[in-house]
RNA sequence: GCGCUCGUAGCUCAACUGGAUAGAGUACUUGGCUUCGGACCAAGGGGUUGCAGGUUCAAAUCCUGCCGGGCGCACCA
């Protein structure tokens, strides 16, 4: 299959072979009279023990009777060091444009991961416990980045892996069973009891805090589920299911899919023999009472795997979920989206896979915690912000504004609108800061229409949409060389560096890139489409401005579908 | 104690990984509705990039040392 390539590629390609030049840096000026793209010329006028300034000029000379260059460049000129580019208005926009249209949902992938499988973790709920803001980075994150990967040419397979079998489990049945008011709500419908179990959970983790008795009876209700029979266990059972549909819910109101879920419970057996054969090959030891992974001699410390009374530490189904993936599928590279105060952990468990003689490359993607105005959240002292809390709130305020927008809209189109736009909003929040910063998710600020918000993008597609919706199906071949607005070029200018966003927020991990370009591009549209008009313009150039407007509605489009943001054509 | 990490405008964040006069949003002040959707747009003020050295043509970015916040470091996940 024939892939696009990009119309700056192309031109760096040009620049580049016309040169004759080994190694080029390319960069964009600050501000467009300067040029569209931009040439430094440090390296190479060292290299010729010359001045980059009068390097600079030397080629601006040269270049100007370049017949290849001529082709698409209207100018060429000095600045300084710097060797700066002009792109010839009507090759711009002929190429931007058709590209677009050509590629469409396509528009700005590229084939760098050559249909390489990477296996991409992230969600990871707790059952039995709260689902909050802390889980929505982390699944928003998770979400784009296995976008990003996608459109960057690699096979991602997203997965999520359940924790159903841990200690807090057994905390949360003590509780439920001391209280006949939880048991008496079991008629609720089974997602709503999944959020009711988070609740359960935290008062059992303040209950228990100076409670040596509780605990003594939380630790016999551990047994008897790891020893799967009794009533403990069969409450396990229930319960763990209305967690997992809960949890389900919620993935299916943030429109987000996975391949495959893997549960604690179904691969601790088989870790427990893993961790066996480790121990026979020397990888881990016993110390204390405990097995070990003795790892000091890489720096990484010392990391418990089972307990001195034999019970299983959290390694166990992690070494043996490790494994378990390399099996089932090829893998190039498996990548866990987990916050980053884990991460001294995943370096010793990447160690340990690696001495069990797995070469794939592993990849913990870290973001730091989220946190409310008001300070800091903690799941067991139970101050935390739940998923159902914050969007319920967000909900709230943007459906309030939506139906005094529109006053004839049903109830139930508002609500969907004001949804779409709650969970917009949820993850562009999570996705604008990079990762390596706490989020203050301040209610207030995200729900904004105004500034850095999802729903000012959403209103200026929705204004895109609009202008295309009037126009009709009468549309015939556009003719380019009508867009002659300097804002045109602009805008041009920056739908033609989408796919470069692309390629580097995904080799970064990092969406953030993309949310910020596509506020910047509806900002470009917004100046624009205040000062000129495009239906009211004459014929050749309104088919002409038809045509930027599709394409620059494709873009967002197609950069939404990148956030996992659906994107409404009214609102 | 050891290690990781962050510190940029009043506030929330950018800065193409060493490049042009450090940019946005918000807040504040002011201007624009006989508008293709004003949930918008424009203009203005606002900075010793935590501090002090160093590296070089060039430092918010790299190195060293401080200061301040956060987080990890053996039976939590």
């Amino acid at each position: 299959m024939l892939m696009n390539i990009y119309i700056l590629e192309e031109l760096k390609e040009t620049i580049v072979s016309a040169l004759k030049l080994e190694k080029a840096n390319f960069s964009y000026p600050p501000k467009p009279e300067l040029g569209d793209l931009s040439l430094a010329c440090f390296e190479p006028a060292q290299k010729s023990q010359q001045n980059p300034a009068e390097f600079a000029a030397d080629l601006a000379a040269t270049l100007k009777d370049n017949q290849e260059l001529q082709k698409y460049f209207s100018d060429i000129k000095a600045a300084g060091p710097y060797l700066n580019f002009f792109i010839s208005p009507a090759y711009l926009a002929a190429s931007v444009i058709e590209t677009v249209k050509k590629a469409k949902i396509a528009y700005g992938s590229n084939r760098t991961g050559a249909d390489r499988q990477v296996m991409i973790e992230y969600s990871n709920g707790n059952t039995h416990k709260e689902y909050h803001v802390g889980h929505l980075r982390n699944i928003s994150y998770g979400d784009a980045i296995n976008h990003l990967l996608d459109a960057n040419g690699y096979r991602s397979i997203p997965v999520s892996y359940i924790n159903d079998f841990g200690i807090h489990i057994a905390k949360t049945i003590w509780n439920w069973q001391k209280n006949p008011e939880y048991q008496s709500s079991s008629e609720a419908k089974k997602e709503d009891k999944g959020y009711l179990l988070g609740k359960c959970y935290s008062e059992a983790s303040r209950l228990l805090e100076d409670n040596p008795e509780g605990k003594a009876e939380v630790a016999q209700i551990m047994k008897e589920i790891e020893s799967r029979s009794g009533a403990s266990y069969e409450l396990w059972k229930k319960t763990r299911e209305w967690s997992i549909e809960y949890f389900s819910s919620i993935y299916k109101e943030l429109g987000i899919s996975f391949s495959e879920i893997f549960y604690e419970s179904e691969v601790i057996d088989s870790g427990l023999k893993l961790v066996e054969e480790l121990k026979t090959k020397g990888i881990l030891r016993l110390s204390e009472g405990a097995l070990i992974a003795d790892l000091e001699k890489y720096e990484l410390g010392v990391l418990p795997i089972i307990r001195s009374d034999g019970t299983a530490l959290y390694p166990v189904a992690d070494l043996s979920l490790a494994s378990e993936k390399f099996k089932k599928y090829d893998l190039s590279r498996s990548i866990y989206v987990v916050d980053i105060r884990q991460s001294l952990y995943f370096k010793q468990l990447f160690k340990i896979i690696s001495l069990m003689g797995y070469d794939q490359s592993l990849v913990h993607l870290t973001y730091d915690f989220v946190t409310l105005p008001e300070g800091m959240m903690s799941s067991r002292t139970g101050n935390v912000i739940t998923y159902k809390e914050l969007r319920d709130k967000l909900f709230a305020r943007l459906s309030e504004e939506t139906s005094l927008r529109h006053q004839d809209w049903t109830a139930n189109r508002i609500k969907a609108v004001a949804m779409t736009l709650t969970v917009a909003t949820i993850k562009f929040e999570m996705l604008k800061v990079s990762a390596d910063k706490i989020i203050t998710f301040n209610i207030e600020e995200a729900a904004r229409f105004d500034g850095y918000t999802a729903c000012y993008l959403q209103y200026g597609y929705a204004r895109l949409k609009s202008i295309v919706r009037k126009e009709g199906f009468s549309f015939g071949a556009a003719d380019l060389n009508q867009l002659k607005e300097p804002k045109e070029k602009e805008l041009l200018i920056k739908m033609a560096k989408y796919p470069e966003v692309i390629a580097q927020a995904g080799a970064k991990y990092n969406p953030s890139e993309v949310t910020k370009y596509l506020f910047e591009l509806v900002q470009l549209f917004s100046d624009y489409y205040h000062e000129i008009n495009i239906l009211k313009a004459e014929s050749k150039i309104r088919k002409a401005r038809l045509a930027l407007i599709k394409a620059l509605a494709q873009i967002l489009h197609n950069g939404f579908d990148i956030l996992g943001i659906e994107a409404l054509e009214e609102m």
